[in-house]
DNA sequence: ATAGTAATGAGAATGAATCTCATTATACGA
DNA sequence: TCGTATAATGAGATTCATTCTCATTACTAT
């Protein structure tokens, strides 16, 4: 199976598991998401999905990240982007150039292992974000 | 000297440098930021900051940013938050409560270290954010 | 002191995100 | 399958952080 069916087969369930219904709108969204290799932001998604208004993207984005199947970023711009977060724990973190607002994603092992051993008393933690800022080749 | 001074009279010096002039407005949103040891908003410096114009707040805020004097965070809240970056590069990253908003400052060598390992091709890193999601204590 | 011009502040404008509410569609029991 | 309860939707209004405009003020160098 693909990796995005995985995601939007996963994120099926957990929304039935929810108790919420199998709506059309909302599927659109999901699916979207799943197809996205990165971050896209939400006016994005509702430009990218005629006939399904605003107020919909922006509440099924935000049940997503509640149930922790979407994690918000902010890569500079000025509107938060948004991408599916695997249940494999997989995921990739970013890159932005802050002259040309360029972003790219990147994977580190060792960073995720720093990560991992960072522990806080009274937290319980659940998810992480690392942006890097510079410039990049171009704008160098 | 007090690490809030240093601070001030190092952005004083690249203030002029940069051939700009010693306005008190831009002067008292400097101290402003001296005095925090976590991030403030826009609007909190505005609000604080009687006689001073809101525009000139964002205004003060972005010729910084541009001097690498302050860092911009998203720390999970409508609006977003402004530190100021040490000359020594010493400096802290922030874990997010998810439910209250609670917002905690913390330092860890490894992922400095780990952070300091990663090079992109491409790219010339200047700062990085690290923000960390949970559940604080009374969320829990 | 004065001229040149960076900087300011009040308020308008923008734009992302949220809210309202009448309407529609889904799920579930009969 | 039908009917009902109610979750979900979409259009548009609203909020609120941020940016822009422009006439006025105040640094700075001469």
């Amino acid at each position: 199976m693909s990796e995005e069916n995985e995601w939007s087969e996963y994120a099926a369930r957990l929304i039935a598991d929810a108790g919420l219904r199998r709506s059309t709108p909302r599927q659109r969204v999901i699916e979207l998401l799943a197809e996205q290799s990165c971050a896209i932001t939400a006016l994005q998604i509702d430009a990218a999905l005629d006939g399904v208004g605003r107020a919909t993207v922006y509440r099924a984005i935000e049940q997503l990240e509640e149930l922790g199947l979407v994690h918000k970023v902010d890569l500079g711009g000025s509107a938060f982007g948004y991408e599916k977060l695997e249940p494999s724990g997989h995921h990739h973190h970013h890159i932005v150039c802050d002259d040309c607002g360029k972003v790219e994603p990147f994977e580190d092992e060792a960073l995720e292992d720093a990560i991992h051993d960072i522990h806080r008393k009274g937290f319980k933690l659940e998810t992480h974000e690392v942006t890097l800022h510079g410039h990049c080749a171009d704008c160098s």
